[in-house]
DNA sequence: TTTAATATGTCAACCGGTTAACATATTTTT
DNA sequence: AAAAATATGTTAACCGGTTGACATATTAAA
């Protein structure tokens, strides 16, 4: 494998002006440019990238830690930021965390490790006091830490406020809300403020069944589902913190001889691929998944270079309707 | 940060001594390696990798590119992937490359200079002699590049064979497959041999609908299968290539008024989540992602520790019965 | 013509860990 | 007591690119 050096040597040139050129520094004349590109040619030059981050003691890798790669509404963070990494110059490295703590701080430590140039992070099992002095940019999406860290959400709360209104506005008169529930606060958990905030309002009896999850790596919730549902067989409108589990529903429904959205109306969180190939076709609230990564993407460009960026950026969900209400 | 040589001036050796210790190389009493312990917890030290994979020109980082992040199906192995690679100590430099022969090219460039260990290749779109001279290890998964390379896939013929055999068995008399075809042969293709030949062995009619499948990145393959099933209205048997595509048809079939499994019988390929997702579920080939995803990950680690390993591995699949047959 | 801007060379330290050669000291074995 | 094994120190080169200080040469502007 060819070096610097030995692109200097094929060049006429030295190693000092080869990383002039490579790096656009100082003085530069176009001959000297042309001499380092037909030499770098020549030699199939490919700049070791790992001796670059050790003199500048940063990488251009991201680190991508999440909870859950086998799910769709991650998979799809993660599909997003891949690209919109690449179109950066950034890579991604990709850390699985299984929404385990021990697991994520040790990938946090890998990351440091490696140089990263910054961490994306969509996993929330680690207090936020393990971010404080890790000195590199972190940006977080729908995972809120309250200590200066950049962070992408969607609305949360008005996805709860319309999920709540739209059930009713259905006629829906029990309704019943399947949360998240766990150790560190998550952005998440306003769905289910905002669902009760219009309940209360309207006057409308609802029950919330908040789970741990702890079926996160199986993504198996038919179980809890059906449990629920015969808990409260009243229940005529069902609000779900994701597709996942809307579509595992339906699945239940059927089981039990439920139609949907005739005895039962449904709405999902995520507006994921998978809501549109289920039968109903999943109503759900939409988060802007792409914009939320391009978002996080440019965060993380910007924490890199240096620039203050926004502690907070909230987009804005909305409600999209097909056949489960 | 800390690095060796506070280390070693903590524990009162010197930085041979601890590079010893870190490495278990030549002699190293247990005092010593005591001590070290007690320095590196001390000043919370955590090697550099990226100072390491220099000087050792090599990294514990995997390159794996897929042709797509957004698929049930590269979902699936991306994540078993993460897992044995966590399992083994590597970690893994995520590359999409969009099915796109210059991204794919311009991310094996990026996997050499960042000196991954070696690269498990999903991704199909580039000819076999670029691989040739990268001189790491590289490991595919349903990607048979006939040079020397560790080969992973399921037994696509068979699967064919499996899905035309329950399809007749099923009394269907037209049967239809919609397959891949590329510039590259993939061991997908074979699912198309093993289909055709049992049809022709039984003399039941069929048709072939091979598809470039542009619309990788969509995922939309529902007017590919409206066209085919209004050409062939005839078709009461259809076996499409993954399970992604199977769902779609299903959405399809409801919108042409076509009863699946009466009217037509369904069956799809890999056995993802989605398959139990959609009404019906999904009757499909199993692929045993998650023991491919192993057996790859373990051939990448003894190619990299030099072993000699089998040149080709397949594995079984089975046919899952569920409700649209 | 003098000054200033541009362009490149030379040299060397540095990033942080690896590794090999060689010396030396302590234990253990023969 | 001598030989061998074990343990650590010392030193320095090396991985490959970055960067800064300083010198020098060529052009261009004043």
């Amino acid at each position: 494998m060819a070096t610097l050096k030995d692109v200097a040597r094929e060049a006429g040139l030295t190693v000092g002006t080869v990383s002039r050129v490579l790096n656009n520094r100082g003085y530069i004349s176009d001959k000297a440019r042309e001499k380092v590109d037909a030499a770098m040619k020549k030699l199939h030059y490919q700049p070791n990238e790992v001796a670059r981050s050790l003199s500048k003691s940063s990488s251009n890798t991201i680190g991508l830690i999440v909870p859950h790669i086998r799910h769709p509404y991650f998979m799809e963070i993660i599909s997003r930021l891949e690209y919109e990494a690449y179109q950066k110059g950034y890579r991604i490295l990709l850390c699985n965390s299984r929404n385990v703590q021990e697991k994520e701080k040790e990938y946090i430590d890998i990351c440091t490790s490696n140089k990263v140039a910054g961490i994306i992070l969509c996993s929330g099992t680690v207090p936020v006091e393990v971010f404080d002095k890790i000195g590199i940019p972190v940006v977080t999406i729908e995972r809120f830490l309250d200590n200066g860290m950049a962070a992408v959400e969607c609305d949360n709360r008005q996805g709860g406020v319309l999920a709540a209104e739209k059930l009713i506005a259905c006629g829906c008169r029990h309704l019943l809300h399947v949360g998240n529930i766990g150790g560190v606060f998550m952005p998440a958990d306003m769905r289910t403020e905002g669902f009760r905030e219009v309940c209360e309002r309207e006057h409308v009896p609802f029950e919330e069944l908040l789970t741990e999850e702890i079926q996160y790596d199986s993504m198996m919730y038919g179980d809890m589902i059906e449990k629920a549902l015969l808990k409260y067989p009243k229940t005529d409108g069902l609000f779900v913190n994701s597709d996942v589990i809307a579509a595992q529903t339906l699945q239940t429904c059927r089981k039990l001889h439920i139609s949907v959205p005739e005895q039962l109306k449904v709405i999902g969180f995520d507006d994921v691929f998978l809501a549109t190939l289920t039968t109903p076709q999943l109503t759900t609230i939409h988060q802007p998944i792409k914009e939320m990564a391009e978002i996080a993407m440019n965060l993380m460009h910007d924490s890199v270079s240096g620039k203050v960026v926004p502690k907070r950026t909230v987009l804005p969900v909305r409600l999209v309707e097909r056949e489960t209400t």
